[in-house]
RNA sequence: GCCGAAGUGGCGGAAUUGGUAGACGCGCUGGAUUCAAAAUCCAGUUUCCUCGGAAGUGUGGGUUCGAUUCCCACCUUCGGUACCA
């Protein structure tokens, strides 16, 4: 039989499907194995050769833990809901559900085209309302959820109300940015609407004013990726904060959770620092000042209490609440032209000038709580509002901010930390002896902060206090594409939840998608579904990370119709044990998906407190960016290319860069990328405004228009740069054309073969083709040339065992450390050298293809049904490595002097290092390199190589 | 700036606990086969050299009998983050 690709893919496909092959069972007395992609967004682009690199190792190690006797889960599902397909129904009018759902048979196809082992009827789409019930479901529980502080764990809200009830807010320990003080009394006396003005502080989903990107000019709001440098990135309209009422979710309540239990997860030190640093601990103390002339105080947060002698003047947030009160009557156009400077420049603009020290006096002062001083007040854009408390003291001394702060306003500073013990100590670090600082004076800076916040405490103005980073998370989204919020309002505007028999709220049709004037949802267009009786609905959906929250937990019983999974499918499938997927999720959805986790877990509804045991980030596949030079200035009215390296004469302002279409290109992604006469026409043909363009080459310039009367000595070199492989650059590659032309089996493992999982690369077909021959050396054991079979069903001889030996040992160690490139490498070497010793026994052949199998399932599949074997190799058993068949019976020795390999001796693997050190004295050519001397000292490491010192 | 990852032939990369640097593949060179080509097969391919050797894993130092691997300093590239008090 010949080899032939796209026939035995097309066999074994059907065979999987009529077979049921990948079908995964929820009853099983084989122990679990939970193995899960990072599920894509099915964009209209299709995949390209970059996104299976995960897949493809998640599917290698699928296979193999199968083989090894696992009940292994590897599902596959879509991240349905999203802004791509909202703007591509603005523009053409197409619903969402209909451009989704063609997206998702494409990849499906291509999914299946390169051969994986998914359980298709476990598929999960986001945008289901079958599956958006319960994300609805969830986010209600979220809603009515506080976070018990002693406890440490979300409970319902009607145990906080009870407690209020009974005692009032004086007991409670729940999380909370904005504790009020009440009796139960008074909570009894409350409307519903007071009432739920308190809960709103305590529930783990909850309404707030925050800013969104909103763009004047396109009448909506944009995402944080539609904004580049305070532009809007279509069109380049100024983009401008705007407050609007807007859906939270209180992640800060498990900020210490999220990071305490980073510790206990297989996930890279990287990524592990990543969510670290966004999470962002650090410990201080708060200290209250008191206001001059008013009763009101100021909080502060600081992580240098120490320092509190040095601190000279205060600085607020532009926006802090205060600032309006207590800004003097004096200095009130000064505080008001510095908001209007403020307000003026978005986000962006504001936190890259680092350098530029701007700043007003609000004409208050603040009282030090020891030396009664008066402190000054000042607002400034260095302090953000949403940090700790909005307001620091500053301590020029001690802080480099405060310092440039202090000499561009001439502001005084005090010195109170002497580093003259600690010469190698950089300024502004924690060490030192206290000076200047009262009853801190001499004291080592990490006990005077001890001291410090112990003073302050004992006034009763402050405390010590633990402040993060990281903040509640938006979760209104003014889109039609997106979740619908099971949330209605009175017209009071009290929150009115949805029953659970109401669920799930279904998106409305509706055949206008573009956003409202007012910047809402398109969805509040749908008046007869907006009004529901006297009730008005939200018209926000879910962000994109409502769903991929919990995505996991549904694969696990993804038709269920009474619970997001059953208790069973949960006790059996536990968590995630491999997780694979890019970084570019490292802190978002990896962080949120914990966090719901963690709320399910509080409430019993998943056993594991973490949803992800191990992670592997894969790297990017990257494209080569092939592109043009093309000159600001024209020529006679005509467009100018210049040649590459011609680039160099002109200034970066006067050229741009035109992407070309890979496929123009010779010597695509090297050095000497360059477009030919031919390329050239082509690139003509497709650019035809740039029919007439002067292409300006080394050897001289010849005119589009005539270009077939010149000879091949003109080249025109393009510029190569890696970067994303994306539409936009005309360098996507997609696998259906390389599957097509290599086979499914090759691509996957030429996709290993590339480097190490983690790693990032540019795609380059150069190579591809080792992987070809390989898998056709790997038929030639099976076939000759004349498509005999060549198998025999003799004893192996034990060179023949030794060769598939090593491979098990080394594939399988390979396998467990996720280094799939050095697997086809093993691979490879082990087909050589059978190859080599004309060996076509099944008692070989067998084993070796089972090893291939998790790698390559189409040849093997092929090839293990011409060896005769039963059923599907993909069920079959991993061969068994024994050591006996790769035991040596002399080992090679290298004979190294001074660590300088010189010589190889051959001794009998058990003999002794005492004789191996006598008998190396006498190899034959030792003398040259002792050169007369006598060896100082000779290493014999057994089994490794000997060292002799002279 | 800070945090993290990495730096090895012409190229992708390998080297398991500190123990023969460059596995495997691409490319290149030569040869066999062929009318010819493709395909296939064989041999060679880190650099320098006086053909016996010498140097060599970003740079400089250190530990060690021995360092791509461990330690210190620096350089470069990539990723994350950005006035975080």
């Amino acid at each position: 039989m010949q080899f032939n690709t796209s026939q035995i893919e097309s066999k074994w496909k059907e065979y999987w499907k009529k077979n049921d092959t990948y079908k995964v069972s929820n009853a099983s007395e084989k122990p679990k194995f939970y193995i899960l992609d990072m599920f894509p967004y099915p964009s209209g682009a299709g995949l390209h050769v970059g996104h299976p690199l995960g897949y493809i190792a998640s599917d290698i190690y699928a296979r193999y833990k199968t083989m090894k006797g696992f009940n292994v889960l590897h599902p596959m599902g879509f991240d349905a809901f999203g802004l791509p397909a909202e703007q591509y129904a603005i523009q053409t009018g197409v619903h969402p559900a209909d451009s989704t759902a063609t997206n998702i048979a494409m990849y499906k196809k291509q999914l299946n085209n390169i051969g994986f082992n998914y359980d298709w009827s476990r598929e999960v789409n986001t945008s289901n309302p079958s599956y958006y019930k319960w994300t609805q479901k969830i986010f209600l529980l979220l809603y009515n959820s506080f976070y018990n502080t002693k406890e440490q764990k979300a409970q319902s809200i009607s145990s906080l109300t009870d407690a209020f009830s009974v005692g009032g807010s004086s007991h409670i320990q729940a999380y909370s940015e904005d504790i009020q003080h009440f009796s139960a009394d008074e909570w009894a006396s409350y409307d519903l609407n007071q009432k739920e003005e308190i809960l709103t502080n305590y529930r783990l989903a909850y309404r707030k004013i925050s800013y969104v990107n909103w763009c004047e000019e396109l009448g909506t709001v944009l995402a944080n990726d539609e904004v580049k440098d305070g532009l809007s990135e279509r069109g380049g309209y100024p983009v401008e904060k705007r407050a609007m009422m807007q859906w939270s979710l209180r992640i800060t309540a498990y900020a210490e959770r999220l990071l305490k239990d980073l510790d206990q997860l297989e996930w890279s030190d990287s990524l592990k620092a990543m969510q670290r640093n966004w999470i962002g601990k650090s410990s201080g103390a708060k200290v209250f000042f008191d206001l001059d002339g008013f009763d009101e105080t100021v909080e502060i947060f600081t992580t240098r209490p120490d320092t509190i002698f040095g601190a000279t003047y205060m600085v607020m947030a532009p926006e802090h609440d205060l600032v309006q009160k207590i800004a003097t009557p004096e200095q009130k156009q000064a505080v008001e032209d510095y908001l209007q400077y403020v307000g003026a420049k978005s986000d962006i603009e504001r936190s890259s000038n680092t350098k530029d020290v701007t700043g007003a006096f609000t004409g208050a002062y603040a009282i030090h709580p020891f030396t009664g001083n008066k402190l000054p007040i000042w607002i400034s854009e260095y302090v953000l509002k949403d940090y700790g408390s909005g307001a620091i003291m500053a301590v020029p001394s001690d802080d480099e901010r405060d310092q440039a702060f202090a000499q561009k306003f001439d502001l005084p500073i005090i010195e109170v930390v002497d580093q003259s013990d600690y010469p190698s100590a950089e300024k502004f670090e924690k060490k030192g002896k206290m000076i200047n600082s009262d009853f801190l004076n001499g004291m080592e800076v990490k006990d005077a902060i001890k001291a410090a916040t112990a003073a302050i405490a004992k006034m009763g103005k402050g405390s010590k206090t633990i402040n993060y980073r990281l903040r509640d998370a938006i979760f209104s989204r003014q889109r039609y594409w997106g979740e619908p919020f099971p949330i209605k309002y009175t017209s009071d505007g009290i929150v009115v939840v949805d029953e659970d028999s109401q669920l799930p709220i279904e998106l409305p049709a509706l055949d206008n998608f573009k956003p409202t004037a007012s910047g809402a949802s398109p969805l509040a267009r749908v008046t007869n579904w907006v009004n529901e009786g006297a009730y008005t609905r939200e018209t926000d959906t879910m962000p994109g990370y409502a769903g991929s929250s919990w995505y996991f937990l549904r694969y696990m019983d993804p038709q269920n119709e009474n619970e997001f999974a059953s208790k069973e499918a949960l006790e059996y499938w536990q968590d995630v044990d491999l997780y694979i997927g890019g970084t570019e999720h490292a802190v978002g959805h990896l962080m949120y998906s914990r966090f719901w986790h963690k709320v399910l877990f509080d409430y019993e509804k998943v056993p594991t407190n973490e949803p992800f045991k191990k992670l592997i980030n894969q790297g990017m596949i990257q494209g080569v960016i092939e592109s043009l030079v093309l000159l600001k200035e024209k020529k006679d009215g005509k467009a100018q290319f210049i040649t590459e390296e011609l680039r160099s004469n002109y200034a970066k302002d006067d050229y741009a860069l035109i992407p070309v279409f890979v496929d123009y290109i010779t010597d695509y992604g090297s050095k000497d990328s360059h477009l030919t006469l031919e390329g050239i026409q082509k690139f003509i043909d497709w650019r035809p405004e740039y029919k007439d363009a002067y292409f300006i080459t080394s050897n001289g310039t010849i005119e589009g228009v005539a270009i077939n009367e010149l000879s091949d000595q003109y080249l025109m070199h393009t510029v190569s740069e890696v970067g994303k492989m994306s539409k936009r650059y005309f360098n996507v590659i997609n696998p259906d054309d390389v599957v097509a032309q290599y086979g499914a089996d090759c691509f996957r493992m030429y996709e290993m073969f590339l480097g190490p999982i983690e790693q990032s690369k540019p795609w380059d077909t150069k190579g591809i083709d080792g992987v070809s021959k390989f898998l056709r050396r790997l038929w030639s054991l099976f076939y000759d040339d004349n498509q005999h079979l060549l198998i025999s069903d003799e004893d192996p001889t034990k060179a023949e065992l030794k060769i598939l030996h090593k491979t098990i040992q080394k594939v399988e160690h390979d396998i467990h450390h996720f280094s799939f490139n050095t697997c086809v490498s093993t691979f490879m070497v082990a087909v050589n050298e059978l190859k080599k010793a004309n060996c076509h026994k099944k008692s070989i052949l067998s084993p070796l293809v089972a090893l291939i199998a998790p790698f390559a399932p189409f040849i093997s599949e092929e090839l293990w049904e011409t060896l005769g074997e039963q059923g599907s190799v993909h069920q079959a058993t991993y061969p068994e490595f024994n050591a006996s068949h790769t035991k040596e019976d002399e080992i090679t020795y290298p004979v190294c002097f001074n660590g300088k390999k010189r010589l190889e001796a051959t001794f009998a693997a058990d003999t002794s290092r005492d004789d191996i050190m006598k008998d190396v004295m006498t190899l034959n050519g030792i003398d040259k390199y002792l050169e007369g001397k006598t060896p100082k000292k000779i290493i014999v490491v057994p089994g490794r190589m000997i060292n002799i010192v002279v």
